[in-house]
DNA sequence: CGTTATTTGTGCGTATGTATT
DNA sequence: AAATACATACGCACAAATAAC
């Protein structure tokens, strides 16, 4: 899709998608769990440097866990999905290994409680409305809404259309063209059940209890520049946040 | 635990130590900031790619971030200021407007599954239940899990005693007694029906959906040394994070 | 109880690619 | 165009932890 083509995957990057869909594929499930480094490099024509690269990652985000001397290990969460999400850019990379398909295309509206959550002085506010899909499973409903000053960058871009299925995010599509970047994401974490819509678009009942959040993205002068609803399938999704303490 | 003496720290252990100290201390503030790979493995002694390993770290903590034929640089706001609100501090710091209840004693216990995820090498953990009031009303339930060598120091404190109500939190009592102190809480956060404990402590319908929250603490050496499961009301409870990020 | 094989952890050297200045 | 600086990748060596004998 419109994008540099000459972009070659790295090695330790393609090996830990494989690995993270495998994974949550259950291909690796019980007891004793994956690969040594030596037969992953051999299977895989790469050095072993690359496969300790590859799992580097996938211990950053918590899906697998290794013991010197014993081996690696999925860390068991079910075969939910799981994603990290520790900084803005990590929101921003959610792309990475799903595709979003829109449901209602980017359009002008009036919505009174998005308008004044965005600290605008009108009511009219862009909002596009798409569902997110992992390996084929629709797992998260998202409304973003756009002040118009936001919006007017992307509003006819092929990605806001109906139907359209493409691997980016609102804010990764939006973001490189404001003239101040998003600085900061404030987040609500609830539960809410189910709308009809949310139900149809992801395929449960209708008040299913559905894991809610809540996205305030700002800009560098503290302008709210999008705000986003996501409703997540707790079956398929668990988020996670890694904390730390600052340098002291 | 943590008993070995002359355990010799890794080299690039001990160049992101000091380089955090450095930047912390304002040694690179301005400008284009840190020395390059190249010089900082010629004057440290190590290799450019020991040099990598701890800038890799470094990024990661969210204290510098690099540009490719530029070079690295301090995240401003960083080293000194914490980058996430959702702190660990705004954690060990939730007892400012709530009262904790022991529900069940800090006592030792079998678990595998805690264990496990404690990665310990026995099945002895030890466990306390308590719940959380806010305004006189119980918004959530929590089941802390410790290994025995972290639970020795407050399994005689008053405050771990049936009924007791204190103004604590386990990880604020726990902090100031331990050897390496905590530096990262890795959390989960997912939709989970009320079991028939938590129901009863919080006065709710079996069944009815909760914000499951689970948080392992580790310290510095990576060490998990707390694991948490808390059920939050929805109705009572929203969980807010603030997600920064680093100088453009 | 030590020995050995296996597996991950650390570290170095080198080569090549890519982005920036 | 050239120099600089980070990114990726390979290969090798040895250390440390673990498990089986």
């Amino acid at each position: 899709m419109s994008g540099k083509e000459r972009e070659t995957e790295p090695a330790y990057q393609r090996l830990s998608r494989e690995l993270r869909a495998q994974i949550s594929a259950g291909t690796y499930r019980d007891g004793l769990q994956l690969p040594t480094e030596s037969e992953l490099a051999q299977q895989h024509g790469v050095s072993r440097q690359t496969v300790r690269r590859a799992f580097h990652d996938l211990v950053s985000e918590g899906i697998v866990y290794r013991v010197p001397g014993r081996g690696t290990f999925v860390s068991e969460n079910n075969g939910r999905y799981l994603r990290h999400h520790g900084s803005i850019e990590d929101l921003m990379n959610l792309s990475r290994d799903t595709t979003m398909e829109v449901v209602s295309p980017l359009q002008r509206r009036m919505d009174i409680e998005a308008a004044s959550r965005l600290r605008l002085d009108t009511d009219v506010v862009y909002t596009v409305v798409f569902r997110r899909f992992h390996e084929g499973i629709p797992f998260v409903q998202t409304t973003v809404h756009l002040p118009e000053t936001v919006a007017r960058h992307i509003v006819d871009a092929p990605e806001m259309a109906v139907g359209s299925v493409s691997a980016y995010t609102v804010i990764g599509l939006l973001e490189p063209l404001l003239d101040s970047p998003i600085v900061e994401a404030a987040q609500s974490i609830t539960v809410a059940p189910a709308t009809s819509d949310v139900a149809k678009d992801l395929d449960c009942e209708p008040g299913h209890p559905m894991l809610r959040v809540d996205r305030l993205y700002s800009n560098a002068d503290e302008l709210p520049n999008e705000l986003s609803t996501s409703y997540f399938l707790p079956e398929q999704y668990t988020y996670r946040v890694t904390l730390r303490r600052g340098a002291h």
